[in-house]
DNA sequence: TTGTGTTTTACGACCTCC
DNA sequence: GGAGGTCGTAAAACACAA
């Protein structure tokens, strides 16, 4: 929501292209090319501060992270293992079916030139809302008893993911609306999210998009009977290989964002 | 505070593609 | 058959007005 807020504000949050060839997620790398001591990136998200935060506690993304859903039925206690993101994987560098998009003027590192944001440091709105880990802490009282996490079908509904975390993804988003096997896999990894946490937030994100479109459409337009064209926009089938046509669509009406190669038609 | 509306995770059903 | 897509929906989390 708020990391949406940020993006899905008229301003460009990112100006350009909003990945740089070089593939990295790193809040630094994020926007124009700036000087190390620059100016707060993210002026309408006051805690995702340029600035970096306090050391980050040694277990990176860790400890801060809930179970990966896949392991929740076992492991709603101790939480998970760090993601096995060994500082190489961290740094992210471009996979090699990731460089169709031209490369904006100058941006430095990828992305994810270094390990995904100081880590363990929820800078963010929800950071002001309240302490750092307290979303750890309700997602984990949520569970009732506060001692095994819960799926929908146990007990736990849900968890909120860190603005970090929703960051990084909406980043990923605006990148390309469909994400690949392998940046799945490596967004999963560093986020502290498992795959399928992954493609779910990527189908919601999606699903999200095209109700905001609608939403614009029914605003700029009269009303009008549904005609062939507004289905159109939905893709009846864009699997990864069918490459996406909502993509051309998508970038027909307002989005700046570059798509890869691989999804254009 | 509380009531209400919106957004965010997560899932199931169903479909298509390989 | 499995993976991933959309669509619809549930319910937690959240924002905000009264």
């Amino acid at each position: 929501m708020y990391v949406g807020y940020v993006l899905d504000k008229d301003s460009p949050v990112y100006p350009g292209p909003a990945r740089p060839a070089s593939l990295g997620l790193g809040p630094q790398a994020y926007g124009p090319p700036a000087p190390p001591p620059a100016p707060p990136q993210y002026p309408d998200f006051p805690s995702y501060s340029h600035v970096e935060p306090a050391p980050a506690p040694p277990t990176a993304w860790g400890a801060p992270f809930p179970a990966p859903k896949d392991d929740w039925a076992a492991a709603y206690g101790p939480g998970p293992a760090a993601p096995a993101a060994s500082p190489a994987s961290l740094a992210f560098g471009p996979p090699p079916d990731f460089s169709p998009v031209p490369a904006p003027p100058g941006p430095g590192p990828g992305l994810l030139a270094q390990p995904l944001g100081g880590p363990g440091t929820p800078s963010s709105p929800g950071a002001q809302r309240r302490t750092p880990y307290e979303w750890m802490r309700r997602s984990v009282a949520a569970g009732g008893g506060g001692v095994s996490g819960k799926t929908r079908t146990k007990d736990k509904y849900r968890v909120v993911y860190t603005d970090h975390q929703r960051l990084e993804l909406e980043k990923e988003f605006h990148y390309s609306r469909y994400i690949t096997i392998r940046r799945k896999s490596e967004l999963a990894a560093n986020l502290g999210l498992t795959e399928r946490q992954v493609k779910i937030w990527f189908q919601n994100r999606r699903a999200k998009e095209r109700k905001v479109n609608k939403k614009k459409q029914q605003q700029q337009q009269p009303p009008q009977p549904p005609t062939a064209h507004d289905i159109t926009a939905t893709p009846a089938r864009p699997s990864l290989g069918g490459l996406c046509p909502s993509n051309t669509s998508l970038l027909a009406t307002s989005s700046p964002m570059p798509v890869k190669e691989e999804f254009l038609p």
